[in-house]
DNA sequence: TAAAATATATAACAAATGTTATATATTTGT
DNA sequence: ACAAATATATAACATTTGTTATATATTTTA
């Protein structure tokens, strides 16, 4: 017997949506979120936080873009999210009451909403709303990456590119209304789509050749989006 | 720089460890939860939910074995993980006040102890430590999916089947003190470890000549730890 | 701005995995 | 216990991916 579920959209199969976490709260709570907040500037290639670190505080990008990794057991870097403007993240651990399950670097100089702990902890207590939210969102997360794993474990390399490549669009430019491209090192599309960079290049190039994507210089620009869903076998919208 | 974390338990790294969950309760709490425990018989093959389903309660098994899966957008079923004797599930869902994220099959005629949502979310309330460790569990089952997520990504096939091979005996013969072997189809074992039953089965006859297991019937039993921890490149215990 | 360091592109070859096909073994249902 | 259905084993070949090597481009640093 086959249950077939009804797709819910595409894109939020991948994306943790951590970036709605303080939507929807009543004004006065938004509010009380804001007060908390204290802007940061985070330097590229410095860690926001790392794995055994103990939590501080949560964060929110307000600009740029970070990678979320966890090194394997022989100590390659996997990267399994990308962070982008809106995004919340560091609240697993928080919440918890653990040290930290894995590492965030900022990949290019990033602005973000820093909360402390105890603050963050005292909302979460006075906002049933937002407590409520957090583990509807952290339960959800579960489901996205075991969606990451059936992707890894049953798509080749094509596959898995051209998915990574609809959803980091997808994700990267949400607030941009002119096109930015996908901005980041070989090095580190390939450890997210579970690659070597040289194999990497090499889907990259058949891409090219088909005429899917443009590169100019490190950037990727998705020329046709049809195409890529066709080598992802799925129709998307 | 480079952050070196000390070593965990190995296990635990892949490790749901919901079976500690009703564990390290005060008396008078254990018996709470008992009391509102039903037994219940699950036939082979059947399904405790399944993806999409409305969460009814949560299941602890007492006998027997049971997959977790999702199917990829394709359509293909990806186990992520298999539950045994005293492990707990089903509460993501609950927790998350929304639907099952993916589902759940009696792998042979089960024995479980059933709490329905109601019960499970009063006990939630009255016990504040049963609510800390459930969502300390969770969080500790992110990390075990990232770690799954790292592991499919950057292992090539026979690494990941001496990986799991060790995790499956260290899991499934946890309460056993007679060597029962690993006892699993061919094609669920497939679906674990991302590979196609055919190929699989090109990796186990290779194991099976360097003597670090012996295949009975569909039972694998494991002849040489060390050497299976070598094809992993890892020091075990 | 020039030199050094780092990142990217590409090709050739090796190794691993996927696929198709066929034979045999085991389990299930009557 | 028997037939039918299902599961497993294995081989040959195709395809994909990993690896090594080298050249070029881009970025960083002095």
């Amino acid at each position: 017997m086959l249950y077939i579920c009804y797709m819910k959209d595409f894109f939020a199969q991948f994306d943790f949506q951590s970036n709605l976490l303080f939507e929807n709260l009543s004004e006065p709570d938004k509010q009380a979120v804001e007060n908390v907040m204290e802007s940061l500037v985070v330097k590229k290639g410095s860690m926001l936080f790392f794995e055994c670190g103990i939590p501080t505080g949560i964060y929110q990008i307000k600009k740029g873009k970070a990678k979320k990794f966890k090194r394997g057991f022989s100590g390659e870097e996997q990267i399994f999210y990308i962070y982008t403007t809106d995004d919340v993240l560091g609240y697993h651990a928080l919440l918890g009451q653990e040290r930290y399950q894995d590492s965030c670097e900022a990949l290019e100089d990033l602005t973000v909403n820093f909360i402390a702990r105890e603050d963050f902890l005292r909302l979460l207590n006075e906002i049933p709303a937002l407590q409520q939210k957090l583990i509807k969102n952290i339960a959800h997360e579960f489901g996205v990456l075991a969606n990451i794993i059936a992707v890894l474990a049953q798509k080749n390399q094509n596959s898995r590119l051209a998915l990574f490549l609809l959803l980091l669009e997808n994700r990267l430019n949400r607030n941009s209304p002119t096109l930015k491209g996908i901005d980041l090192t070989r090095d580190d599309l390939a450890n997210l789509i579970g690659t070597s960079q040289e194999s990497l290049g090499r889907s990259l190039k058949q891409f090219k050749e088909l005429g899917c994507i443009e590169i100019d210089k490190r950037n990727i620009y998705i020329k046709d989006k049809k195409q890529l869903e066709q080598l992802l076998q799925v129709k998307i919208d």
